[in-house]
DNA sequence: ACAATAGACTACTATTTCTATATACTTTGT
DNA sequence: ACAAAGTATATAGAAATAGTAGTCTATTGT
């Protein structure tokens, strides 16, 4: 399960991708619009912006705002900054690996070498969707449901 | 990640798999032979028989062992068992499925709607694997490792 | 210059989930 | 009878998650 943390990740970066090339948006606008505590969206908003998804702006007439066009913005990377592992098995994961303690031997493991495959079905729908792909996706269910 | 109740019954099974057709075996030789804690994989066997996937048998000569053949236990309903969603947002669960409760309009998400993808992806794997299927891995495995 | 706005940073607390252990009981075989 | 082995329930401890509070700093408009 993905955590709060990153679920709050994708709903503002949609948000913001929506918002992209315009006036930064504020916190307290996108934690609104998205029904997300606000204190704990700063602090997400933050940690985007150190990985260097996010310019931001002080003061008044400030706020957030994506550097890089949505199209460019894969959830792989989004995932990962927000502290989710995509494997299921700490000794599958890419950049989270950790041996499991129980583990006798890790090469002739047939439980990882299942989960090996599992990873690497998610990574490849995680690494070819953008946030640009989200919002278009959007699009469509709107459209599909008004029919 | 899944939980470490899961990844012992995956590894509890795959020995009960092992000795399929066999006299049953003790949950101290599980517990030993794959460094899980006895009264942690007691508790986990006891769920696994529950839901009639194992059968047990009381006192001295006592122990588990597979009421199906190995190659009918698939890894989702494993996983399942033991607690762990295959989803990765409770909105997209089938088994548990739960509204996330920031989300305005689940039927236009965005989010949603690829992680819907991911878990198809996910069950792909899982529900084609059976534990038969992990243990003729383990051997080629070790083939391989041989070389 | 100053007040208002808005993010930055640090610390803390609450809650939940996971992992593991403890204890007492029941059944079965010799 | 007694030992082996599973059954059942309760609970403790640890770790991760989620959220809150408060203070500091930068920017803008008047």
């Amino acid at each position: 399960m993905l955590s709060k943390k990153t679920r709050y990740a994708l709903k503002a970066l949609v948000v913001l991708g929506k918002n992209f090339g315009q006036a930064p948006l504020q916190i307290s606008r996108i934690a609104s619009e998205e029904n997300i505590p606000k204190k704990f969206l700063e602090q997400i908003l933050l940690d985007l912006r150190n990985a260097g998804l996010l310019f931001s702006k002080k003061g008044a007439g400030g706020g957030y705002g994506l550097v890089k066009d949505p199209s460019e913005i894969y959830l792989v990377q989004v995932l990962r900054l927000t502290g989710g592992p995509v494997a299921l098995l700490p000794c599958v994961s890419l950049n989270f690996y950790q041996k499991c303690d129980e583990c006798i031997n890790e090469g002739t493991c047939g439980v990882r070498d299942v989960f090996l495959d599992v990873r690497n079905a998610t990574l490849k729908v995680l690494s070819e969707t953008s946030i640009a792909d989200i919002i278009s996706r959007e699009s469509k269910l709107v459209i599909n449901i008004g029919l």
